[in-house]
DNA sequence: GGAGGCCTCGGAAGG
DNA sequence: CGAGGCCTCC
């Protein structure tokens, strides 16, 4: 965006300020944080790190986490913070506080608390910090709020519906003086309403500027009339919208493909198919197409098949490079060297690789520290003259764990983020530790932190563009050190992080990150009740529509040409269930449609009696479920050999799906899943086992089933080992073997 | 203290 | 199915 703005404007377009919401404003609190008393070199925590803050905080309060989930207290946090609420302000708010007493949860306000003086305590912020303390900042010290306001003094925000409260008063500060702003947004692109996005924000700001010129953009120059014309009719059933009239000169363009599959991997298949046919067909290139899935569990079935076909492909989001443990393992150590009060980091390495400091001691200096109110890294610096309560033995190693960190301090300065970076690795023992693990995931790992040290180098050495430019007050800094790096990456997202150079691949990704892009083809796949749209939305007429955005959003990513998919039965957290064709597909007006029309035109009527649609005309000599996992490396490049290599070691048999081999269960909805568990010990179909039978079991050895309870997949079996007792398993996970007498 | 097995649980997403 | 928490056993 920076290089499109460049070309309109020149070089002056060096200094301007881009980047997301958290980007910018982190860039600004790196300056300004001792204003609000954070270090400059405050530490950002991930979710991860946010959770498991909080499962601490319920642990030392003896707070039950079936109770508390951490997932839905840090979702309250949040939602309090993106509307500007203080710990306080939380405490002091009946709405908030009444609500957390009906729900059975009246601690929340206390967790709060708890949780932000934490943060506070180890010199990090959480995600939401970084907007909730730009504006305190901004609050609390008017003249780094003039200095900014006059910094900028034409404000832009891209994808207006989807900012929050906090994001919308921060910008709407920044701009007061000036009031040069300019938003741009689309209601009917709005898909982060569930967290926080506030379409109000519109509305607001038709109200909040007096001297307003609203410009409506209307005519879609994407598009072909046929797509255009399939959104229109989609969007037009919520009720919930603003009036627009979306138009295009465009062709009229092909009609849209329905495929119908029985299987997730024949889905796949086809669509693998269909791509491979386009490109030929229409001399089109890989990357002019894009598959676009609910939910990325999708991604697999998907990525089987065109490697099978050899189509490259590139999978945006998912797991990412820096969510990987070992990464995150070394990156908690750099973490420790520039900000050693970071208590997540803390807790993440102070015992990985082994040291002998276990879970008890690490429980101490936390203890202690939360009884003291100091913080841990006094706490693990002093633990030779603090009454912590731990044994000499341990408390060596621990000093001597903070030496080590010490040391690694008083390098930052002056060695580069490299030499920092390499020492570290090797000095803490993980290099070491995941070159000895020699199975094929402990080589990826391995693998992985020699990438992630790579990278480093590059930034250290080649004077790599960061980020930001720097603005001309900012010189760049002689010396590029491991800080820097840490905050160059802290906010990074995978689609910033595209290393390999070939990117003629086909896209493969969410509709929630395929916002903003174009494709000339664009499959939509997964179109099938309890799936798109999600389970979870259909009870509620807002999630619902904000689903129906969600397909309004993937239709018109699509140029030239749409082909919408789904699957009669698909395998889903083990188990294969059947699935009934999406509502979304009827919605669509069906001239608009291409239908592949197996008896007269109905989409709906030809479902057979094993649940699949029967007619269909494709190859299903190479469907089955294939068991490959992803390796890390998500990008794949055409070459077959480089992935068999890769992946070998790993691929597990498979079982036929489809056709007329279809395995038994097929049609069971919710039942265990038929794929073999592959292990040394074998173990036997879960409905063998029945009472009176004679089990073994890998560690309990021989028994008798006394008594089956509840329901498939839920269902337990109580067992009478010999000489171990009697013991609850749940089948499904329980590895038996019925022993024949 | 550490290894390994059992069991639970899972949403899409950004920073 | 897979990740991660937790419990148990050594």
């Amino acid at each position: 965006m920076k290089e499109r703005i460049q070309k309109v404007v020149g070089d002056e377009a060096k200094n301007l300020w881009m980047g997301t919401f958290h980007s910018v404003f982190a860039r600004i609190l790196r300056v300004e944080a001792d204003k609000i008393n954070y270090p400059t070199n405050f530490t950002i925590y991930d979710s991860d790190d946010s959770k498991s803050l909080i499962r601490d905080i319920l642990k030392e309060q003896n707070l039950d986490d079936k109770i508390y989930k951490p997932s839905v207290v840090l979702n309250r946090i949040s939602s309090a913070k993106n509307n500007l609420y203080t710990w306080k302000d939380y405490q002091d708010n009946t709405d908030y506080t009444s609500d957390d007493s009906s729900t059975g949860k009246p601690k929340m306000g206390m967790l709060f608390e708890m949780y932000s003086k934490r943060c506070f305590k180890a010199g990090a912020m959480d995600f939401d910090d970084i907007l909730f303390n730009t504006w305190r900042l901004f609050n609390e010290h008017p003249e780094v709020l003039y200095k900014y306001q006059n910094k900028f003094k034409y404000v832009m925000v891209d994808e207006f519906q989807d900012t929050n409260f906090a994001q919308y008063i921060i910008v709407k500060k920044l701009a007061a003086i000036h009031q040069n702003i300019c938003v741009v947004g689309d209601d009917a692109q709005s898909i982060y309403a569930f967290r926080g996005a506030n379409i109000q924000n519109i509305l607001n700001f038709e109200k909040d500027y007096d001297e307003l010129k609203t410009f409506k953009l209307e005519q879609n120059y994407r598009s072909t009339k046929t797509i255009v014309q399939a959104a229109n009719s989609v969007i037009v059933v919520n009720k919930n919208q603003l009036k627009k009239d979306v138009w295009t000169d465009n062709h009229n363009g092909e009609k849209i493909r329905v495929l119908k599959a029985l299987s997730d991997n024949e889905e796949g298949y086809q669509v693998a198919s269909s791509i491979f046919e386009d490109k030929m067909n229409k001399q089109l290139q890989n990357k002019d197409f894009a598959i676009l899935y609910r939910t990325n569990a999708q991604s697999r079935s998907m990525e089987e098949a065109l490697r099978k076909q050899n189509i490259p492909y590139r999978v945006f989001g998912g797991v990412s490079f820096y969510n990987r443990k070992e990464i995150k393992d070394l990156l908690a150590y750099f973490r420790m060297a520039i900000n050693p009060q970071d208590e997540e980091a803390m807790k993440r390495i102070i015992n990985y690789p082994t040291r002998g400091i276990g879970k008890t001691t690490v429980d101490r200096i936390i203890e202690f520290s939360v009884l003291n109110s100091e913080n841990t890294w006094n706490v693990i610096q002093n633990i030779n003259t603090l009454p912590v309560g731990i044994n000499s033995g341990i408390r060596d190693k621990v000093f001597e764990f903070g030496k080590m960190v010490r040391s690694w301090q008083i390098m930052l300065k002056d060695h580069s983020a490299y030499e920092l970076a390499s020492h570290i690795s090797s000095a803490c023992g993980i290099l070491t530790e995941l070159y000895n693990d020699r199975t094929p995931e402990g080589v990826n790992h391995y693998e992985n932190v020699q990438a992630l040290l790579n990278g480093i180098k590059e930034f250290s050495e080649d004077g790599k563009i960061p980020l930001e430019a720097p603005s001309a007050e900012q010189e760049l800094p002689a010396l590029r050190t491991l800080d820097l790096y840490l905050q160059d990456i802290a906010l990074l997202t995978d689609a910033d992080n595209e290393k390999d150079g070939d990117d003629n691949k086909v896209a493969l990704m969410t509709i929630h990150s395929a916002k903003g892009l174009e494709f000339k083809h664009v499959h939509i796949v997964g179109l099938e009740e309890n799936l798109f749209p999600s389970q979870l939305s259909v009870n509620s007429r807002a999630e619902l529509e904000e689903e129906r955005r969600l397909f309004y959003v993937a239709i018109t990513r699509a140029e030239q040409k749409l082909t919408l998919s789904l699957a009669a039965t698909r395998y889903r957290w083990g188990n294969l269930i059947s699935s009934q064709p999406s509502r979304f597909l009827e919605e669509i007006d069906s001239a608009c449609l291409d239908m592949p029309a197996p008896k007269g035109n109905a989409l709906f009527d030809d479902v057979d009696e094993r649940g699949g649609w029967g007619s269909y005309g494709g190859n299903t000599q190479s469907n089955y479920r294939g068991n490959s996992k992803s390796n890390g490396n998500k990008s794949y490049s055409g070459s077959q050999t480089k992935y068999s290599n890769k992946t070998s070691s790993t691929a597990k048999p498979t079982t036929p799906i489809g056709g007329n081999d279809v395995p038994k269960g097929f049609k069971k909805v919710g039942s265990a899943s038929p794929t073999p568990i592959i292990s040394d010990f074998v173990a036997d179909d879960p409905s063998k086992i029945v009472v009176g039978v004679q089990v073994e079991h890998q560690r309990f050895g021989r028994g008798q089933v006394i008594a089956i309870e509840g329901r498939v997949p839920e269902n337990k079996a109580t067992i009478l080992f010999d000489g171990q007792g009697q013991k609850q398993l749940l089948l499904k996970f329980a590895k038996l073997r019925v022993v024949e007498d």
